[in-house]
DNA sequence: TGCATTTGTATCAATACAAGTTACAGAAAG
DNA sequence: CTTTCTGTAACTTGTATTGATACAAATGCA
């Protein structure tokens, strides 16, 4: 399977700008540290924006901050805002409805990704993007 | 994100197999309910086949069953066996080590990688297969 | 033994999607 | 007015999954 790491780029950004405080950070500068170019992480702010997590402004002195206190946002939030799907896929193409498995199958596997799905949600609710940071910062696990 | 349907295929096929007890079925025959190609399901069965979830003849009158009973097989290890990998990629290129964020947030984001993954496996864990075949057969999820 | 059946696997094409790149309109600051 | 940035579109590239064809090897049966 190639998972994204869509949310990891975006924890990272997300973490500089924690750092950052008030200081409105480049896509040029955030892109050089997570090692990928401007747009990619333009783009991902855009989703971090519409999810109201950042802030951003074009023009000379533009950039992009946090819309919120850092202790306020929680990664589950952030996973949602990059809409990271589910923890697996359903059928690609629906299953023979003549079957009496594949009838049903779907219903049945829909209802279990929806609870591992909530658990995902659940246990990523638990560390606030603060909560991050300040692992990160002290270099501790 | 595109996750694969690997899992729910493979939940699909065992279903099947679950539902035959011991005579065998023929990838054919498991493509045909799955709706896919039967080079596909004998992919997936390779797959099961090294967890040994499944043993599979070939010639005549060949093809595939359970190695263990419904009730014995749970869905994280077939999760396992797919290799459904991780619910969230860590960073494709490594970030800049002259970052302090750069530096540090991958073996953060590694650390809670994991404990979301055992959450995954978890949930996972506490259904068999026999429970999933009971739910598809009764149409009731 | 010889034939039909079926898996296992290699190979190739088609599709899909993330990621990278270039380009440019439009917004803000001075 | 010029410079600096974002937002976004368009295009290319890399890569994974799926689907399809082909064939060797294994098996059962007459």
């Amino acid at each position: 399977m190639a998972a994204n790491s869509q949310f990891s780029m975006a924890v990272h950004v997300l973490a500089m700008l924690a750092r950052s405080k008030d200081e409105n950070l480049k896509s040029d500068y955030l892109a050089s540290s997570v090692n990928t170019n401007a747009v990619v992480v333009r783009r991902l702010l855009g989703q971090l924006n519409q999810a109201k997590l950042v802030v951003s402004q074009t023009g000379a002195n533009g950039g992009s901050r946090l819309a919120r206190c850092p202790n306020e946002i929680n990664l589950a939030e952030i996973y949602r805002a990059i809409n990271c799907g589910e923890v697996f896929a359903l059928h690609a193409k629906a299953p023979s409805q003549e079957c009496p498995i594949g009838k049903n199958i779907e219903a049945v596997l829909g209802c279990i990704q929806r609870e591992i799905d909530k658990g995902i949600s659940e246990k990523l609710s638990r560390y606030t993007l603060q909560n991050v940071f300040e692992m990160v910062e002290q270099g501790k696990v």
